[in-house]
DNA sequence: GGCAGGATGTGTACTGAATACACTATACGT
DNA sequence: ACGTATAGTGTATTCAGTACACATCCTGCC
């Protein structure tokens, strides 16, 4: 993003972005077994909410919310899925005008930020570790929160986070390949440890290994993890998905 | 919808509409065993496309798209169920010009019906011998296709078949119960071909009676349909849901 | 009035997925 | 070397979904 400018920012928000129309991104990560979402507090407010943008006339929806992440966080190449849009008639942001004022930016009072908003809800799993947090113009303080212990958040954004919740553990095999979650290779504790995290309860050893090979998820590879104070485990990486078409 | 009225309908659009943001309704019906889809063609063009209409300000989207179905079928009181949100940077209605210029409205090149249009998915299924269908300034004709031998939509709107009909089979219990596609009370087989239909394979009469039955979908009433030239048939009602809480 | 035909009603067996569960093996720390 | 904590592995059960056959009842024809 670029400095905050008076002049310039709501004017090329119009003329760049399409109006009444945001996109979130509920950006959930696991850090010792617990379950974190990382949120947004609008400056000078002290309300909370999830992060987002608007999207550019000239990018799909997909891409601006993979730059919003990008923005927010400098990590790239995400699986980012779309849950569920948000198009209630009360949608206004009342916190963009005090985030936008607290620059020195003033915002008629009938511009369409502070207005109703249709938001896109888009969910990601992500490592706590590789994001980078960086604020930005909307956010002031941006960090992570434990998903049990978090604040209460903005119009529906409790809503957008349960029904991410939902969505994520339900998709959870499909959001977990490929991804930055984990390192190149893993142990198969490693995966069953974060499985367990997203999902919140835990899982037999034995069903969740089963589960995983009968699924063709991963492959074992030929060397042990060793290093840890423990019995060596095995290693596996991610197995190349046989093309299936629909 | 009210008469087209070339000086004020784009004004109107603009005041009471938010711009770059369309609701489009697949509707599903079943008639004779086939799976119908509602499709409008555009004034002018021949070219086809889903029925969809824009959201006002003041209204939800849920509340939009179930105006955009009335409007087009007089069908009240039926579920819509958001399936997916379509925002390619490349979503550009070039049919809303003909269709606006068959009715005398010179729509400037510039503006955003034209343009990019972010558009919500719902799906709905319907009684076809219960819907009106009616043209509007947006459609010269609205008529049902089988969904086997339909014509090529504008857009992504083939996409957006795809997904609804499976979204729709997916979550076909959901979406039939306490419709009005089938009259209060019914008969097991009745409902069978109704699923049947939407389906697109055939079911085995006993598993199917008894995932009903066991789901507590429905409830046996006393009465048997008579005047049938075969066998009575048990008749059956929606049962009342137990309010589970999730 | 009897009989053939077609549609309705019903219960059991099989298969696959998910679940519950116990013992052996290895490395580390003492 | 011995205790402890973690990793590796197979079998039995349950549940949902699927496959499948025969008796009943009404209609229409002879």
């Amino acid at each position: 993003m670029k400095a905050p400018d008076p002049e310039t920012l709501l004017a090329e928000l119009d003329r760049e972005c399409l109006p009444h129309l945001s996109v979130n991104a509920v950006i959930f990560g696991a850090h010792d077994g617990a379950l974190k979402v990382l949120l947004m507090e609008s400056a000078g407010t002290g309300t909370w909410s999830l992060p987002g943008g608007y999207v550019r006339r000239t990018e799909s929806m997909d891409d601006a919310v993979s730059r919003v992440l990008f923005e927010m966080t400098a990590l790239s190449g995400t699986t980012l899925r779309q849950f569920h849009t948000f198009g209630g008639a009360a949608r206004g942001e009342a916190a963009v005008a005090s985030a936008l004022h607290a620059h020195g930016i003033d915002v008629p009072a009938d511009h369409w930020v502070l207005g109703r908003v249709v938001s896109v809800g888009y969910v990601a799993l992500v490592d706590v570790s590789q994001a980078r947090v960086a604020p930005s113009i909307w956010a002031n303080s941006l960090r992570w929160w434990d998903l049990t212990d978090r604040p209460s958040l903005i119009i529906d954004h409790d809503d957008m986070v349960q029904r991410a919740l939902k969505s994520a553990r339900s998709q959870i095999d499909d959001l977990l390949v490929e991804t930055n979650l984990l390192p190149p290779t893993f142990t198969m504790p490693e995966l069953q440890r974060l499985h367990e995290t997203i999902l919140g309860r835990s899982l037999d050893r034995r069903n969740f290994q089963k589960r995983m090979l009968e699924l063709g998820l991963v492959e074992r590879l030929p060397d042990l993890r060793q290093g840890v104070r423990r019995k060596p485990a095995f290693t596996y990486r991610w197995a190349r998905r046989d093309g299936g078409s629909a």
